[in-house]
DNA sequence: CACTTGACCTGTCCGC
DNA sequence: TGCGGACAGGTCAAGT
């Protein structure tokens, strides 16, 4: 999210108001619309504001029209004005400084005023809707989606509610349902998780109240953070030319599998939770106490490691 | 229902 | 140098 957000503020203010001009899908099915009915949405029409819901960008046009993108794990987004780089978003192994389109570039469109806005994405996993005002609000994508991970609807006690739902489930992978809260991703579960003291593997009806209160300050803390840093984009976004800033270097997990624990020292470890690498240290983060003799089990069945 | 796994894709990296 | 396998920041469908 922290990502999407950086991207954002950079299309508010490169791309805001200009005009489209045209559209040219090179990858068919990154677009859920034919080759008309997106012609007849987009050309001629201007781009309002840029809003971010999750993960997703939703792009308002100058009718009840939008585009919804989502960019996924690979997706970028290259402004280019006159050639010269204005905004870049997005991952770093396909190449964002040569020519375009490229071999990954799904979509080019052709703004006002010289400037032109690709949408490039190696694992063809990113997607475009195109939607109206109406079906923006129930598109399946936004239904079930959780409070904004920054924004005033979620409360601790949202989140309580929220995680109701899950027993046995560990707590990571709660975190990474939209459902629960939206824009928390693998790099961010991990790290709140950590600042929160929690292992990623803990029973989510396990945790305690105390500890439920760390992770819920957790997510504002570190989300607020990564954003105010433009996120942990990997080589570093470059916005109007120039690199920005990277929250790359304040993570405490993130990329260190092997180095010092930054609170405590101790080697930081990587395994697999929820099906998703998953970074930890396994002295701030310890295997949840066993429950007090006596007091009914919770019903954690875990298998037992060496972690 | 809660939870897990596989699929979607391409590129990179690591061990043999 | 080549090759197979594991893995990568997300989400959804289908499985147990």
């Amino acid at each position: 999210m922290p990502e999407v957000e950086t991207l954002r503020r950079g299309l508010e203010a490169s791309v805001r108001g200009a005009r489209i001009e045209a559209v040219k899908v090179l990858w068919p099915p990154f677009v859920n619309a034919s080759r008309p009915l997106l012609d007849a949405v987009v050309a001629g029409h201007r781009i309002g504001a840029i809003r971010r819901r999750g993960k997703a960008l939703i792009f308002d046009l100058d009718h009840d029209w939008h585009l919804l993108v989502h960019l996924k794990m690979t997706g970028q987004v290259v402004v280019r004005r006159h050639g010269q780089p204005v905004v870049f978003g997005g991952h770093p192994t396909a190449n964002i400084v040569g020519p375009m389109p490229n071999t990954w570039t799904r979509a080019v469109f052709t703004l006002s005023a010289g400037r032109m806005l690709y949408i490039n994405d190696q694992r063809k996993f990113a997607r475009v809707r195109v939607v109206t005002t109406e079906t923006l609000a129930a598109d399946p994508f936004f239904l079930h989606m959780g409070p904004e991970a920054l924004g005033p609807g979620f409360t601790l006690a949202v989140f309580r509610q929220r995680l109701a739902r899950y027993r046995s489930a560990p707590i990571k992978a709660a975190l990474l349902d939209q459902a629960t809260v939206a824009g928390i991703g693998n790099i961010y579960a991990d790290e709140c998780l950590h600042l929160a003291r929690i292992h990623p593997r803990q029973p989510t009806a396990s945790v305690t109240a105390a500890a439920l209160r760390r992770l819920h300050r957790a997510i504002r803390v570190i989300l607020r953070d990564a954003v105010a840093h433009c996120g942990t984009s990997f080589p570093a976004f470059i916005r109007d030319g120039r690199h920005h800033d990277t929250w790359l270097d304040r993570a405490r997990l993130f990329g260190r599998e092997g180095q010092p624990c930054r609170v405590c020292g101790t080697p930081i470890e990587r395994t697999r939770v929820a099906g998703r690498g998953t970074n930890f240290c396994p002295h701030c983060q310890p295997v949840a106490a066993a429950p007090a003799p006596g007091r009914p089990s919770a019903g954690r069945r875990e298998r037992h490691s060496s972690e």
